[in-house]
DNA sequence: AGGCCGATCCTCT
DNA sequence: GAGGATCGGCCTA
């Protein structure tokens, strides 16, 4: 079990997202450890791109919110959003750079009863109640208890820090990409190709497996 | 399964 | 002052 070093992350976004997938991403709350697979991730580019992501936080160059996002990779980049959620972003692209990941869903492993806990959610044993905990970006930080103040700028690749990323050796498998999740529709990135999920995962956001299946053929799935 | 809606407040213009 | 990288509840079917 070792941390993903900062090295993974000083490359462009689309890059690092789908090596991302099935990477394991560890929080520490107090005594409690909570440990998810990620299986679903999205990449927002920098606005050192050749075409400006306008979807991203980034793009119009630091804020007081997105400061994290021109800072070294291998940063937790955590923001509010709705007045009520979070986000969390890993930081990629070397310092000066902006580019970053959003980490979307996750397959509960390690502190389900923790995440529950969290969630309001009680563990019936169903696969549907399991899903619940994880299978969307806020619904992540939620179950893993992470929030802005405690979480924003966090060092992800050290492995005792309360929030890191580690690789456990997990084989990914197939990734399938599609356009990003929650675009304005009148943004001219909305159709880039820039969601990562493993193929065949249960616990991506969205519907399942099999609606997912059926939504291949006539949807917004890019490449298997 | 899919669509609509309200909650709720931070961030940037 | 406007809008959002969301979620959960409620509706129809």
């Amino acid at each position: 079990m070792v941390a993903v070093p900062r090295l993974f992350y000083e490359r462009p976004p689309e890059v690092v997202a789908p090596e991302l997938l099935g990477k394991l991403l560890v929080s520490r709350v107090g005594r409690a450890v909570m440990a998810g697979r990620i299986v679903e991730v999205e990449a927002y580019l920098g606005p050192h791109h050749a075409t400006p992501d306008a979807a991203a936080h980034s793009h119009r160059g630091p804020t007081a919110r997105n400061r994290v996002l021109f800072g070294p990779a291998g940063h937790a980049y955590v923001y509010s959003i709705y007045g009520q959620y979070f986000c969390m972003n890993v930081n990629c692209e070397p310092e000066g750079q902006a580019g970053c990941v959003l980490l979307r869903a996750l397959e509960p492993l390690d502190g389900v009863e923790a995440m529950a806990r969290r969630r309001g959610i009680a563990m019936d044993g169903s696969l549907k109640a399991l899903r619940g905990l994880t299978s969307g970006p806020s619904r992540l930080c939620m179950a893993l208890g992470i929030e802005r103040a405690a979480h924003n700028g966090l060092d992800l690749t050290d492995v005792d820090s309360r929030l890191a990323i580690v690789d456990d050796g997990f084989d990914r498998g197939d990734v399938q990409v599609t356009a990003r999740i929650g675009i304005n529709p009148a943004n001219a990135a909305v159709d880039w190709p820039l969601r990562f999920c493993l193929a065949e995962s249960e616990f991506v956001s969205g519907p399942r497996l099999g609606a997912r299946v059926a939504a291949r053929r006539s949807k917004n799935v890019v490449a298997i």
